[in-house]
DNA sequence: ATGCACCGGTCACGACAACT
DNA sequence: AGTTGTCGTGACCGGTGCAT
């Protein structure tokens, strides 16, 4: 009605109109849509009140249709339609419904809130009829196609099937069930009429060797029982040695696509160095490495670790930390060269990452007297369990002083659990140990005869046998329980590469403990 | 196999205010 | 000037569903 007022007022005679036919609340839920996209913007207050009425009259949209319609987010919309399910038991009601155990997307298309049930029932289609294709799987489970293919590729790599890390139905009786083999041979067929390896010598000597080892259950299950018992050591030692070799042949001819992805990602890393203080997005890094920014974010983080903003963020920070103990800059100044826009949150992710908050960290020169680790262990009553092991050497020569952390991730981000100063690589104990699924991560400082270090760069050696480049080590994941106390666990040290992470923990004051082992 | 849109949950960031 | 806490927003993660 206020158009027509604001009409009325500009003195208009007539005003365009558009004819709606449907319910009140199909009228109330356009009405929303037509403020939110004309006019004055509304409230925050207003929009809020909005998505509840949405949710009231329409509980089975997602939280991002009512957001699109509401204008907010949809973490806003999620969060009003847990406090309205809390305060108004027909919504709670209506959540519980069996015909709401899914959200209508945006799209229209709807959405299951829990899709085990549904994998659950094709993984025992697929284990009951193994043969029938998987549109007929997928349609008789109620799930995608995309979905039953996900269940089958699980259950025949002998994975427990069912979403993310929950258990779902038993797998087949057997690791390799009849379509494996049947898989093997149909790819056999297809690289057979490859004309790129049927043209050549080396590739038909390929096929020939493919042809005589794709052996199938029953020709090995037949040969295996005629072999003569004095011939038994030899057949195994032969067998478990062909494994080996093809082992290495399936290695090998992987290498050159994860040097594709390795380069892609390198070239990304650049990218990010050369760009720190500029708005970097991830489709602007996914297209310097020319891949979609759903598979780019992939790849990335199995090459590194972490996620590009993560990566980003680490990089700024290293930069930040060069600039606080070799420049003037004030603090805003750098928090704005290495490319945030504000400074309390350059500031808080600062601390939280070295250890220390920036004027602290640039007062100290970049060292901490201590490292705080983080909660977990030193309350009284902490569990008496230690991580012990060695820091092993890397193959190119002495390392200097070792941090060696306990992490809980395979990077080193955020302070560590616990931690020890190591004047030279070798044993190591952390004492104290929270119960809980760790990583030991080692960072070798270089340092030279006087003291001086190479931090954040590849100066530090003097060349009288002192590593010029830092080097780090990871361990596997080492649990800690009390009934469960890990074996030694050893950390082989290696030059840091391009790949890595950039180390962001203010160091200890090394200096002391290098001029020691340095004199003596 | 891949790209893309979408889901809920989680976490990081930026803006802001209050404080030292 | 710099730090800390709070709040809203948006990116990320691991996943699903669909199209090509």
């Amino acid at each position: 009605m206020h158009r027509l007022r604001a009409a009325a007022l500009r003195g208009r005679q007539e005003i365009e109109v558009t004819y709606f036919d449907g319910s009140r609340d199909e009228a109330f839920l356009r009405a929303v849509g037509e403020n939110i996209a004309h006019g004055l913007p509304l409230s925050l207050s207003d929009r809020k009140a909005a998505a509840r009425r949405i949710l009231a009259v329409r509980p089975q949209w997602s939280d991002r249709a009512v957001a699109a319609h509401a204008g907010l987010s949809g973490k806003t919309v999620s969060a009003i339609r847990r406090r309205s399910a809390e305060e108004a038991p027909r919504l709670r009601s209506a959540e519980e419904s069996p015909h709401l155990n899914s959200r209508i997307g945006a799209d229209g298309r709807r959405y299951p809130l829990d899709g085990s049930a549904g994998r659950l029932r094709a993984s025992q289609l697929i284990s009951a009829r193994p043969d029938t294709p998987l549109r007929a799987i997928a349609r008789d489970a109620g799930v995608s196609v995309g979905t039953a293919h996900d269940v089958r590729r699980q259950l025949f790599g002998g994975e427990e099937p069912g979403p993310g890390r929950t258990s779902g139905a038993p797998g087949p009786d057997t690791p390799e069930g009849p379509k494996s083999a049947a898989d093997r041979l149909a790819l056999l067929r297809s690289l057979s009429q490859d004309p790129s390896l049927q043209n050549t010598r080396t590739g038909r000597e390929l096929l020939r060797w493919l042809h005589t080892q794709a052996v199938t259950d029953d020709d090995w299950q037949a040969l295996t029982a005629t072999v003569p018992a004095h011939c038994v050591d030899a057949v195994v030692e032969l067998a478990r040695q062909c494994a080996q070799t093809w082992q290495r042949i399936a290695d090998d001819v992987a290498r050159p696509k994860e040097s594709a992805v390795e380069r892609a990602v390198t070239s990304a890393i650049r990218s990010m160095r050369e760009n720190l203080g500029e708005e970097l997005t991830i489709d602007a890094l996914a297209e310097t490495a020319m891949f979609s920014r759903f598979h780019f974010t992939r790849v990335f983080k199995n090459m590194t670790g972490l996620s590009p903003v993560h990566f980003l963020s680490a990089l700024r920070l290293q930069e930040a930390k060069k600039l606080l103990v070799g420049t003037e800059l004030n603090i805003a100044d750098i928090s704005n060269v290495v490319g945030y826009r504000s400074i309390g949150s350059f500031s808080t992710r600062f601390k939280s990452s070295v250890g220390l908050a920036p004027v602290a960290y640039r007062r100290l020169g970049g060292f901490a007297e201590e490292i705080n680790v983080s909660d977990g262990g030193d309350e009284p009553g902490a569990l008496p369990l230690s991580v012990r092991g060695s820091v092993l050497p890397p193959a190119s020569g002495p390392a200097g002083c070792v941090l060696v952390g306990l992490f809980p991730d395979p990077v080193p981000r955020g302070r560590p659990v616990r931690c020890a100063l190591l004047d030279h690589p070798g044993a190591y104990a952390l004492e104290n140990v929270p119960e809980g699924t760790w990583y030991v991560l080692a960072q070798s400082v270089p340092y030279s005869r006087d003291g001086r270090d190479g931090r954040d760069g590849a100066e530090g050696g003097d060349g009288g046998g002192v590593p010029a480049v830092p080097c780090v080590g990871a361990s596997e994941p080492v649990t800690v329980a009390l009934h469960a106390l890990p074996s030694p666990v050893d950390v082989q040290l290696r030059p840091v590469n391009a790949l890595d992470p950039p180390e962001l923990l203010a160091l200890l004051d090394v200096r002391t403990t290098a001029l020691r082992t340095a004199s003596g």
